[in-house]
DNA sequence: TATAATAATAAGAATCATTCTCATTCCTGG
DNA sequence: CCAGGAATGAGAATGATTCTTATTATTATA
């Protein structure tokens, strides 16, 4: 383990948030200024590839990093596109249930409007209305 | 609607297979060699926009277009990344039971080995235990 | 400690799917 | 027949990611 390598680590050791591999790297650069953004990638895909990390892949999206490894699914904001965790308990075996061919993994991800994201629309709307 | 967009209809209406826009641009081409990338891009997204057809976006590959418009979730080869349609009954209530926030939408994909990829890799682990 | 072997890095080129731009062509209605 | 709007083809631009390579760091060991 590299100094660097031990940095990355910490930062999404030290947050609950879903990172990109650009925000781990602009992170990253307040403290090792010479950092590539490439390094970044790799040492992250290779931490995922240990199940040191989860690697979270979403369509036409930058992918998101995070530390929590207990299986688990993400609900999208449609707005801000910030990821958080969702637990369905049971999914799994529900899912299998209704499935007819044995089921590796699956890729689940929820579409919500979020807090922050309502009360912004509630505020642009009203504003429209005032005007 | 232009020939074009109807051949482009055509295609995917005359096949329940999920199709890159690629592939249905070497389709056409056949028919309209003249036809350009962009331009099927361009039709198809419309025709999606409009719901005539389903897009499905996935992480790291090429998006399909299919012509079924009833929800549903797909299954997609872990080796040979087809995908195929997939009716998991009462998913969306099962969801939106176990989730605190109003669902907008959600996006499914099982990833499974496909019967074709299974054999051909029975077939590849045979041929090396003779060998 | 010096040194050879090995691993990790920075920088930027390459890739891939997709979107964008824009000059040209095609239609359609008057 | 012609003007104006819509659609097209070609290729440039984009964005996220991976790959390449020359350079630098780290180790192990003699």
């Amino acid at each position: 383990m590299t100094k660097l390598q031990t940095t990355i680590l910490d930062i999404l050791y030290q947050t609950t948030e879903h990172l990109t591999a650009e925000q781990v790297f602009f992170r990253l650069k307040e403290l090792m200024p010479s950092i590539s953004l490439s390094t970044v990638y790799r040492n992250l895909n290779q931490f995922a590839e240990q199940k040191r990390i989860r690697r979270i892949q979403q369509a036409h999206k930058a992918d998101y990093y995070e530390k929590n490894l207990i299986p688990h699914d993400h609900i999208c904001c449609i707005r801000c596109g910030r990821i958080t965790d969702l637990n369905v308990k049971g999914l799994s075996d529900f899912l299998q249930k209704n499935c007819d061919v044995p089921i590796i993994s699956f890729d689940l991800t929820v579409n919500y409007l979020c807090h922050a994201c309502a009360s912004n629309l509630l505020e642009t709307t009203q504003r429209k209305e005032l005007s």
